[in-house]
DNA sequence: GACGTCTAGTTATGTTATAACAATTCATAT
DNA sequence: ATATGAATTGTTATAACATAACTAGACGTC
């Protein structure tokens, strides 16, 4: 192991990867429960926030859970478009958006550093495909 | 006292007002403690719930808290700038750029419902005001 | 190898939010 | 007027989310 931690942050990243729907925290703990009996909210959060940092998971404010980044390179901000319906996410890239956003706010002399942009609705398999009940 | 409740939704607003800054549900309750000796959580969360809906609240997502809207009549959607640095939060009307956000996430077939955009920054008096240390 | 520094693990607790139920209010029919 | 029932609010308790504070281990430096 070169880095520690490098382990614990690859088990949580695989956990987010394995499912594609956002995952709370104490979900993240309860999947790697088997691997890690033992293991502790703080063990979680670090990896989470390490891992944010790096850009491979991102918050979902709206939600209080986690997803793995989608795309792989990325570490720009996205919009995340939040289904209600099946809990899926979907992660759209839009530099030029966001930098209008910052823009509008920038008009009263906002400085922004961080972006959280999150849509909630029903993604086109919801709504276009059968209908629920 | 016309419709129930009013009275408890007319405090959680008069606090929310008297403070500019974002408050959480908490912070609420304690405000109300005087008045409210015995108020409790779901009181609160209710009143706020109700506030939200009819557009005189907004939750903060990314504070998990509350501020009162600052414009009167507005129900539409906000781009909410929050400093943090001074805490301040300052709304931003802009229909068009919000429905440029719809617009994306529709290209994948969503439909968006719902719109959570926050900025993180520093605000003109913190940035562009006295150095703070 | 003792010492200091940095990182991770652990314990405990703080903060945010809601489920579930009891009490109350109010409309309606008798 | 009062019994019945629907809807709303108050209350208790607890669930869900997050982090402070401390302990222990790893690693470089002298």
């Amino acid at each position: 192991m070169t880095t520690p931690g490098e382990k614990m942050r690859a088990d949580v990243l695989a956990v987010l990867r394995r499912e594609a729907r956002p995952l709370s925290a104490y979900d993240v703990i309860a999947a790697l429960r088997p691997a890690h009996p033992k293991i502790a909210p703080p063990t979680v959060y670090r990896a989470l926030t390490a891992l944010i940092e790096r850009g491979r998971v991102h918050r979902l404010e709206s939600l209080n859970a986690f997803v793995a980044c989608l795309c792989e390179e990325h570490e720009h901000a996205s919009i995340m478009s939040i289904c209600d319906d099946c809990g899926g996410v979907e992660e759209t890239v839009a530099p030029e958006l966001l930098a209008q956003l910052s823009g509008v706010a920038e008009r009263s002399g906002f400085q922004s550093t961080r972006h959280v942009v999150e849509l909630h609705g029903v993604c086109a398999s919801c709504s276009g495909g059968a209908a629920r009940e």
